[in-house]
DNA sequence: GAGCACTGC
């Protein structure tokens, strides 16, 4: 069995130094300082990222926490970071994971003082991350969370005037950047995490370049900007920021051997599944495996065949814990992966690339690497997002291998061979051009931002991915044009109030019209979250019967209100999602989205209404503002969307997946085999035609007669 | 006729 995948001998290689050059990788003709290496292991803190499941606790000991803080290997250069950022108005700052940077550079910068005149704001790309990170430094810095240092995240503000330390999420530092787009309240920003290069700090990266820039000629307070990354590959960071110079330090990761496999592998489930049972026939059961797939349902077939091939295996032979791991897992059955196997079990952890970022599993001796993952590619020509299986990047795998090596020394498995690995494309596709660029855009102009055709991305989307941007946002009624620029209409304006994709806030913002504001805040809150309804795939029957109650005939939209309000009904609670199949975690945000958005609402001073039980208004009110998205029954008994004359399906998912309605409004257009509508409402085409008459005149035609 | 990577405001 061992040899069916074929694996050489391995590569020794520390993770974090990740594609072959370090040194060397240094951009020739810059300013690089090499800051430190200090290495070895040892307790202590500095561990980035904590399991977002799990909290970290503060030390008991003031003083281990500040001897800890001496530990870190960035210690060492303090004085020199300092000196360094003291004079830079930008700097590029490279970290090994378990640097310490981002706990220690936002305490160095304020016990040194600079930047103390304002805030420091140090972004991150997630809450969790975002919360932990403030509790840790306030920890060390023995303060009250909320004091000196706090945070900032949605539905949770932990900050007050004493704040000069504040971790927030990168979206709300966006946020706050629609109101003021100089960022006054802060003398130094630090962008953390940034070679995620997830869309929001792909945005405040020009958000922060132009505020910078913009103080700077009104003689105001200099703004600091530290871009910080883990990859060394940081040309694009540097030059973008006016060629700043790269500081590099070092952290302490563990040497992780690498097997690629002697040939290609064709079918790589079984190649996951040979490789497992080879590590787990070999290993100490003491050493957990980490597995990366593809998705929910590919994960749950191989958990399944693991502990079924588990019970026949040898005597000798550890046993086998094997946990599934995915973002609509239950929280419960997420935080399975924290807790320890029993005594002569090796957990196995089967995952997509939520394992790769967002959680961190400690006790990882090995990784399995299938080197796919599913991710949304971006067409700018149909304009449709497309989810599909496909390659990871060199920095994917990367990032992938490094999760073996967190406590000591691991070993991972890639399941391709090294020419193929080569073959990977280097970096991932930055978000920002894979995605629909309505939301930005609408930020963008918000913001006043002189002209968003041509604004300054560090990775420019093409010209007709902005264009399909403005062009949906003109249709909204949230674009006009004033002397030969861009601006945004009244209606506009109140659009980017909203947390919200574009068309929802303009269905909240019609709502009026309809009377049915009430419903249509929790039909919004309800498709702004991940779905609410859990879907096993093992108790099928029973969740279709136990369902039943909920479905209404005019779709899902309309379904989705009917389990929200027999929820609030019945007082509801954990034990009533749980008979319901229900995600609970899922509900209680729809809850929260909904109290945020309705406050939005009356800060506007919108009159808000309730439909009663009229669900008419409700669906002229989806079509008045999602007429772009809508699809009729042809002839021959499928579907094509109104507007290009695309054929489309009703999702499995859907209410509507049985019926044949003559006309119908969508959310979302989700491109896996086939092109499947999800979320879907029956509406009557003449509410259409009233709603939007110009961009019907030539479109509609067999649905209305 | 049969299916949903991951964040975030």
């Amino acid at each position: 069995m061992p040899e069916e995948a074929g694996f050489p001998p391995a590569k020794k290689f520390r993770p974090s130094a990740g594609p072959p050059s370090r040194a060397g990788s240094c951009p020739p003709g810059r300013r690089a300082v090499m800051l430190l290496a200090a290495g070895g292991g040892g307790g202590g803190g500095g561990r980035r990222q904590q399991p977002s499941l799990a909290q970290p606790s503060a030390s008991p000991y003031p003083e281990a926490v500040e001897q800890q803080r001496r530990n870190l290997p960035i210690f060492q250069a303090r004085g020199q970071l300092l000196a360094q950022l003291r004079n830079l108005d930008s700097a590029v700052l490279i970290g090994e994971t378990g640097s310490g940077k981002t706990t220690q550079i936002p305490q160095y910068l304020y016990e040194g003082g600079i930047g103390r005149q304002a805030i420091i704001a140090v972004t991150q790309p997630r809450r969790v991350a975002a919360i932990s990170l403030a509790t840790r430094v306030s920890d060390e810095k023995r303060t009250e969370l909320g004091k000196l240092v706090g945070y900032t995240v949605r539905f949770d503000d932990v900050t007050s005037d004493d704040t000069k330390i504040k971790f927030l999420t990168d979206g709300m530092l966006l946020r706050e950047a629609i109101l003021d787009s100089l960022l006054r309240k802060y003398s130094c920003i630090i962008l953390d995490e940034a070679h995620e290069r997830t869309i929001h700090t792909d945005v405040l990266f020009g958000v922060v370049k132009a505020a910078q820039k913009r103080r700077k000629e009104l003689g105001k307070l200099p703004l600091k900007v530290i871009v910080m990354s883990a990859t060394m590959d940081v040309d694009l960071f540097s030059q973008y920021f006016n060629g700043a110079p790269v500081l590099y330090l070092e952290g302490r990761q563990h040497p992780i051997q690498i097997f690629y496999t002697k040939q290609p592998q064709h079918d790589y489930l079984h190649a996951a599944l040979v490789s497992v049972f080879q590590i787990h026939q070999e290993a100490p059961s003491s050493h957990d495996i980490l597995v990366f797939l593809t998705g929910q349902e590919e994960i749950e077939a191989m958990s399944k065949t693991c502990r079924d091939i588990a019970k026949h295996l040898p005597d000798g032979c550890p046993s086998m814990l094997v946990l599934p791991l995915y973002a609509s897992l239950p929280y419960a059955q997420q935080l399975r992966v924290f807790q320890g196997a029993p005594k002569g079990y090796r957990k196995v952890i089967i995952s997509t690339n939520i394992a790769e970022t967002s959680i961190t599993i400690t006790g990882i001796k090995y990784v399995v690497d299938t080197g796919m993952v599913k991710a949304k590619k971006y067409n700018p020509d149909s304009g449709l997002e497309v989810l599909a299986v496909q390659r990871v990047s060199k920095t994917q795998a990367w990032q992938r291998t490094g999760r073996a090596g967190r406590e000591d020394s691991g070993i991972c498995y890639r399941l391709y061979t090294e020419d193929e690995f080569e073959k990977f494309e280097k970096m991932t596709v930055p978000e920002i051009q894979r995605c629909n660029l309505a939301s930005v855009m609408l930020q963008l102009l918000a913001m006043k931002v002189p002209n968003v055709l041509t604004f300054d991305f560090m990775s420019k989307p093409s010209p007709d991915h902005i264009q399909a941007a403005i062009a949906q946002l003109e249709l909204l009624g949230a674009l006009e044009h004033r002397d030969g620029q861009l601006t945004l209409t009244p209606m506009g304006r109140k659009m980017a109030a909203f947390p919200l994709e574009p068309k929802f806030a303009k269905t909240i913002l019609l709502s009026p019209k309809f009377h049915c504001t009430e419903e249509i805040l929790t039909i919004v809150a309800l498709l702004s979250v991940d779905s609410i309804l859990y879907n096993p795939p093992s108790r099928r029957d029973e969740v279709q019967s136990v369902r039943k109650k909920f479905v209404s005939s005019e779709g899902d939209h309309l379904t989705l209100l009917n389990v929200y309000r027999t929820f609030k009904n019945t007082g509801g609670n954990k034990e009533w999602c749980k008979e319901n199949f229900v995600n609970s975690k899922n509900m209680m945000l729809v809850a929260e989205v909904r109290a945020q958005l309705r406050d939005i609402c009356i800060k506007m001073s919108m009159p808000i209404l309730s439909s009663r039980g009229d669900t008419e208004n409700i669906r002229r009110c989806l079509a008045h503002s999602l007429f772009m998205s809508t699809a009729e029954l042809q002839p021959d008994g499928s579907y094509a969307t109104t507007d290009t004359h695309q054929p489309v399906a009703i999702h499995p998912s859907s209410v509507l997946f049985h019926c044949k309605p003559a006309c119908v409004v969508y959310t979302e257009l989700l491109f896996t085999n086939k092109c499947y509508m999800r979320d879907l409402c029956v509406v009557d085409a003449e509410w259409l035609y009233e709603a939007a008459p110009d961009f019907f005149r030539k479109k509609l035609r067999t649905a209305r007669n």
